[in-house]
DNA sequence: AACACAAAGTCTTCTATAAGAGTTATAAGA
DNA sequence: TCTTATAACTCTTATAGAAGACTTTGTGTT
């Protein structure tokens, strides 16, 4: 046997190459093949698989596509982790008041481990004894509060987050995600209402009580769907907008 | 000559399969390839272009992902329009509250004739002095009242539009754009807002005066990014959520 | 001997072409 | 109605050269 053979695209299933696509989705979910280093050539995953080359080139242009794995002519294939090569907006859709995208400021209130509520269990799926981490923190964008967030994270998917102390956790969580605890967030749905402002709201954002502000409420996931995070963002909206593009 | 040549891909742009598909896109925006027939076969436009069927495949499977075109297997290429055969919900993304999409309804409350007023004019970029059809409009979802909406078309683009009595105007405008007045909204924009209930909202939708509600503002494009409407939604979100999938 | 730099080689992805087998839809004919 | 033919798209495989990135080797200098 030349190589640990664990995952075959099993006949029948479709086309080949979403045979393919799937394997390799499965392999990546399951941790193997970090980010640091790229995936097998193209060469040697057609003859892992039994299949041409074109093939498996399908099916990682289709994951390249869909921002799962990252291509880099000569050097190879990449898990797409989050770093200084990803587009850092990706997941960051308000817009300044001037029409800009810019960043985020972030300071943590409070970091906190307790027991996952109910909707919160419904959102992450967790049993209803499981236990949560939950950050709380205000954001500024263009120097201005714009932006309170609750944080809600199973604590066994990120175990010895809440020992840290609050002024070690980065601006980008993402990246803390990935690389201390190997949790990689790979897509998020978002839903977006209208609220009333209430104490917290006026208290941290500055805002009057009652005024208008927008609710983001993100689930964020793995590649297998497996929600990891869940983040409420209540905003200011006089000097910012959500931003959507229908393509 | 065989055939009107008009667009062929300079040479040194780039990849071959990109010049065919700006090529290609140059074409259907200037309106030849109507909607009900066929693009020619992948063979003929190989021979047009002068380069091999694979290629022109390459560039009609991007334009498919971006939902420019759609492919039917044994029948062929068409320029993606609005129809029976589109996703209804790409252009709307309101969920209601027990998390199906619903198509809303809609009643017009008024279609007048006016001049363009500063703002409209810039996000429409037209002239100071253009005329503009302004539709206001109820949408209920789930027989509630949920959405205040203005829509704001330019008037040339749509003749003879504000001549019609507005008992005659569809639900879905898309497709009497494209079917009326050959206007296919390709893409479309939106930036979310919270604000708080004025007279209008509060007689339309009965909101109470002051309450929150999600403000959409949508300028949808046609396939060369040209503005062709300016849609102002206001969203009674207690019933209803806009969602986003950042994927 | 140690270092700097250029050339060569290798690995990888990217682009382009080609061809054959399979699937789906439409139209013509029995 | 059923069958058949045809046209079109789909899937898979194969090959070859171009282009980018990295490593090794060779050369010359200090």
């Amino acid at each position: 046997m030349p190589e640990t053979w664990v995952d075959r695209p099993r006949s029948g299933d479709g086309p080949l190459y979403r045979q393919v696509r799937e394997a390799l989705l499965r392999e990546i979910a399951q941790g193997r093949h970090p980010v640091t280093e790229p995936l097998p050539s193209e060469q040697k995953l057609a003859a892992r698989f039994g299949v041409a080359q074109g093939t498996v080139r399908r099916a990682l242009d289709e994951m390249a596509r869909e921002n799962l794995v990252i291509r880099h002519q000569g050097r190879g294939t990449f898990v797409h982790a989050h770093g200084p090569d990803r587009d850092r907006f990706h997941f960051f859709h308000l817009l300044a008041a001037d029409g800009e995208r810019r960043l985020p400021t972030s300071r943590v209130l409070s970091m906190t481990q307790r027991r996952v509520t109910q909707t919160e269990a419904l959102a992450l799926s967790l049993s209803p004894q499981a236990r949560v981490v939950e950050i709380k923190r205000v954001r500024d964008l263009m120097a201005r509060r714009a932006i309170l967030e609750l944080i809600i994270l199973p604590d066994d998917l990120f175990p010895g987050l809440g020992d840290l102390n609050k002024t070690q956790l980065p601006n980008t969580l993402y990246q803390l995600y990935q690389d201390r605890f190997a949790v990689i967030v790979h897509r998020a749905v978002e839903k977006i209402t209208a609220e009333a402002a209430g104490p917290d709201d006026v208290t941290h954002l500055g805002l009057d009580r009652g005024a208008p502000l927008l609710r983001i409420e993100r689930i964020a996931q793995t590649l297998d769907g497996t929600p990891v995070e869940l983040r409420i963002s209540r905003c200011d909206t006089t000097h910012l907008a959500y931003f959507s593009d229908l393509l």
